[in-house]
DNA sequence: ATTTGTTGTTAAAATATGTCAATATATCTG
DNA sequence: CAGATATATTGACATATTTTAACAACAAAT
């Protein structure tokens, strides 16, 4: 695995944690960056695109949940919670928030790579970050193009997010105000022309299609096989 | 989340613990199936299709770790470890081995499952969709679709709750006072003709129902075959 | 500056679905 | 068998929902 395409974010308030934590992670191989809070993270969060982010819960401002909870509604990047031992509630609540793990201080350092190792593994699995297929399309988000017999189209931000998200969960029933949120498009009908857009983009006939289904009364689906 | 579609293998030699598991994912509505050591495990396997394993480590005979090698060589069914507390190590090594998350014991129960719902979202709603099939008619119910003679008919939301719930019991007479329920459709005459639309996408002969039939003064019955 | 393309919005057209009614068919009872 | 009752079928309808096409504002390109 080529490790040093992977940019981690580490947010901690404890200076020193927070530069053991980046020592090991570069030693391992990864780009990192880190914060001290909250809104340090978000600044740089909306400038770099990071692969992962590794967060304390307890920092002064925001916690790490409330952040955790935030950066879920918008984006899909991997979390990992750092939390203090033996808070199961907690760290339960972290996972219920959208965290994709978590782990008690104090830890292995050794423990927290096969967590990211693990996390970024289940990610290009899934196809969620890097380029996947849809049928016989074959997406390339970070390029925002999808190539479908040939032929090369181009998609917008909105159609990236919305895809994103739908491919984290395929199967899943997404309502037309989830996609609202996700997409940042307020009309319901708009939605629908973006689905009928995107239909011609990933379906071979988009008029029958096969993987960006209608839920009648409920809103959309997407399969990917 | 429907579940109830689940089905789970917990392997313990430690009969209290494993039905102590067994109890409380029933509760949670999974299916639940269980094995004390990895050869009874293994014969389960080869027969049904479990959606995800929860695996002891330390039993007689083969081990959970060597049972996860195993089973990892040949499929990628999901797997939870179960290792005694502490033993990070152990747990690594068993995430080395291809186990997809693990839990020390003792652990909460509300943890578990919430391992398992993760697993779950991540790996399996892709691979799973709810097939079966009706004679010759082979339904997808998580598309709605059922293909009949090289046909594909769309179902709707009614039609798929009423399919759900006769599928799950085949042989029980369903009252159309029932049907109403589960399909949130209140006039009895409205049913009548569900079912005689049903019919056409699922019967070969819709005026001569081999599978859907009519239990006159009762309601109606499913047969698979 | 003009053209070309993109994108969210809107309104009209198309489709899906539960209901109803009229008629046909099946099943039971005596 | 006749009559009574239950169920089936079909088409029409109203309503809700979805799709399509046209539009306007804006951005990018020439």
């Amino acid at each position: 695995m080529e490790k040093n395409k992977y940019h981690i974010l580490v947010v901690d308030d404890d200076d020193k944690i927070k530069n053991l934590i980046k020592q090991f992670l570069i030693e391992k191989g990864f780009i990192v960056s880190t914060a001290s809070n909250a809104n340090e993270a978000k600044e740089k969060i909306d400038i770099f695109e990071f692969n992962l982010l590794v967060l304390d819960v307890m920092m002064p401002g925001q916690s790490g949940y409330e952040l955790t909870k935030e950066l879920k509604q918008s984006r899909n990047i991997p979390i990992i919670l750092l939390t203090a031992k033996g808070e199961v509630e907690n760290r339960i609540h972290g996972l219920e928030l959208g965290a994709d793990d978590y782990l008690g201080k104090p830890f292995e350092p050794k423990e927290l790579l096969l967590r990211i190792n693990n996390i970024i593994k289940a990610n290009i699995k899934q196809n969620i970050s890097l380029k996947s297929k849809i049928g016989i399309a074959e997406l390339d988000l970070n390029r925002m193009t999808i190539k479908l017999n040939q032929k090369i189209k181009k998609i917008n931000s909105s159609e990236k997010k919305v895809l994103l998200k739908m491919l984290a969960s395929p199967g899943k029933i997404f309502s037309r105000n989830e996609i609202g949120k996700i997409s940042e498009i307020s009309q319901e009908r708009s939605i629908d022309v973006m689905i009928t857009r995107l239909r011609k983009k990933i379906e071979e006939d988009p008029k029958n299609p096969k993987f960006l289904q209608t839920v009648r009364g409920s809103g959309y689906v997407l399969w990917i096989k």
